[in-house]
DNA sequence: CGCTTTTGACCGGCGC
DNA sequence: GCGCCGGTCAAAAGCG
């Protein structure tokens, strides 16, 4: 009945850190790493997957060049308070975005709680290095949030273009988390008459459990199968928000990996997306 | 009480 | 037709 998806969307960045080593005033390292997955038959996509460390200062300017490669500097060996970020796109109007921010402010934060232990006992030019490193980490962190809105945007547009045409030869990529191929062909080997009710379906990767349920948008979970092949039992959605609303949402865990979800929405919201409220309900 | 989740029954498409 | 499989229904239970 439905047609294959689409398209698909996977993205994960997580950037661990913590603060500044008054021992060998340095910062810990930062790590970010950032995993997309192909998107759409219509472009070029994206399919990259980097996770690289590297040394202090001179690489600033490099890797802003691209985001797989944003990392940030040290040599310290301390990762135990890391944040962890995960940000996927689909309908999350903006909490990610929010995190970056609060990402944001714990490093400020964490920056002013180490000024304050150097400023008893360290000289002014480590304070002042710290700073500089500070300076780097907020323009690193607006460039982040920079390119996540742009990207989130391109995500978005091609979700809705590509569900709008079909010219297609969908290239299958096989990603690192789960190998499921994308079959995004839309061969129109007789025509259509009720080309439109197609309903519109995408496929989404997310990592993060908590923020499969948290998309905006109210669901009532009507059904739950196992699946042949895949341990994991899928579960199915309904929005019901609007009492009308013909949008579905299936939800499953990777068979490859457990800690990735694959979540499928079908059909269009026919209504105003609900306030950003907090989500209504869990899985298990 | 109104909403959820749970869970087996049911149903329709498809391959044999 | 038969059985498998994925999707849905709906009765019952859960929950604030
Ligand atoms: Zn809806």
């Amino acid at each position: 009945m439905q047609g294959p998806p689409v398209g698909e969307v996977a993205l994960t960045l997580s950037i661990g850190g913590g603060h500044l080593c008054l021992e060998c005033r340095t910062w810990p390292r930062l790590l970010a790493r950032t995993f997309l997955s192909s998107l759409t038959p219509s472009t070029n996509m994206i399919n990259r997957s980097s996770n690289a460390c590297m040394e202090s200062g001179q690489v600033l300017q490099k890797q802003f060049s691209s985001i797989d490669e944003l990392t940030l500097p040290m040599g310290s060996a301390n990762y135990d308070s890391s944040i962890n970020l995960n940000l996927s796109i689909g309908s999350l109007q903006g909490s990610d975005i929010l995190r970056i921010k609060q990402l944001h402010d714990a490093t400020q934060q964490s920056f002013h709680d180490a000024a304050k232990l150097q400023k008893a006992d360290r000289s002014t030019e480590e304070m002042r290095l710290a700073v500089e490193e500070n300076g780097r980490l907020k323009r690193m962190l607006a460039i982040i949030r920079e390119r996540h809105c742009a990207l989130r945007a391109q995500v978005l547009r091609l979700m809705r273009s590509s569900a709008a045409s079909s010219p297609t030869s969908m290239r299958t990529s096989n990603r690192k988390i789960g190998k499921q191929e994308i079959n995004g062909s839309r061969r129109v080997s007789n025509r259509q008459v009720v080309e439109d009710s197609r309903p519109r379906i995408v496929k989404i990767y997310v990592r993060d459990g908590d923020l499969v349920m948290r998309d905006g948008y109210y669901w009532r979970k009507y059904g739950q199968k196992v699946i042949r092949d895949n341990p994991y039992p899928r579960a199915y959605f309904r929005c019901s928000f609007a009492p009308l609303c013909p949008v579905k949402k299936k939800v499953q865990r990777s068979a490859e990996d457990k800690s990735v979800y694959v979540v499928i929405y079908e059909g269009e919201h026919n209504h105003v997306q609900p306030s950003p409220g907090k989500p209504l309900n869990y899985m298990t």
